[in-house]
DNA sequence: TCTTGTTCCTGTAGTTCCTACAGGATACGT
DNA sequence: ACGTATCCTGTAGGAACTACAGGAACAAGA
């Protein structure tokens, strides 16, 4: 139950300390609670929910669809029924970044093997790394 | 070897007609031949690096980061030396990408899964959607 | 050929998601 | 008490789109 300042929130995450300010101007975070001296005082939740959002904006979400994702686990908004559905087709968007990801992957490993350690004067170039 | 309207071209990668003027203005696609009325004419390469633009961005990549990755495979501005290391670069972020992504879908599954396709009225709520 | 509707043009202004100050208050080590 | 590091609010700027407005171009039917 450790309590962290803004600046130790942003250096446990790696996200901006005014970018966190956003976050809680657009109620992507909540507020959290102040010190005497009117600081934010933040906990253990925050830095996971904190971590949550920085990776899906990383991975190419939106905000909101980060916001559809937490709502999954925030408040019991859904039906169980709906939150099945919603998750599914989640989980069917996650799958497909994940293979086009791959398909870079093995482009990319292709190219750095074909072009070798040496200084080969004419590279390859690959032009399949425009996937199809 | 057929050629396409800016229209077309949206509608075959799914990129806003906006977006395409736009990725012109910043040199990020090159400027297209023009009909005798002043048209944009497109071909088949413009299709491709459309397309590879608009996967990079769905996948977290910034126009900085799909610059540099288009780089690699378009002049001869490197050293076969620099574009191997670059690629490893990237091959290492992508990879990193794929792991995020599939701990999310993993997680996402489970909890299609633990919530069932009935309705159940109290609904396991999972926190460790939350990535550590 | 004329009309009508769609698509395109340029230019500018608005939106989203941050990021960077400015000017001042608070906290903390010495 | 003093210096400086961190925080506060508020506002302005930047990146990457997105949405008009007002007008020109084209295709297709009457």
């Amino acid at each position: 139950m450790k309590s962290l300042s803004i600046g130790g929130l942003s250096d446990k995450t790696g996200v901006n300390i005014e970018t966190i300010r956003y976050y809680e101007r657009e109620d992507i975070l909540p507020k959290p609670s102040r010190s005497d001296g009117g600081r934010r005082i933040y906990g253990n939740e925050d830095v996971r929910r904190l971590n949550f959002i920085h990776k899906c904006r990383q991975l190419g979400f939106s905000l909101k669809e980060v916001i559809s994702l937490m709502s999954l686990v925030d408040t019991g908004d859904y039906t169980c029924k709906q939150v099945h559905d919603l998750t599914l087709v989640h989980a069917s968007e996650v799958s497909e970044k994940i293979e086009n990801l791959k398909r870079m992957e093995r482009v990319l490993l292709e190219m750095a093997d074909k072009c070798g350690k040496g200084s080969i004067p004419e590279c390859p170039i690959i032009d399949s790394l425009f996937l199809e």
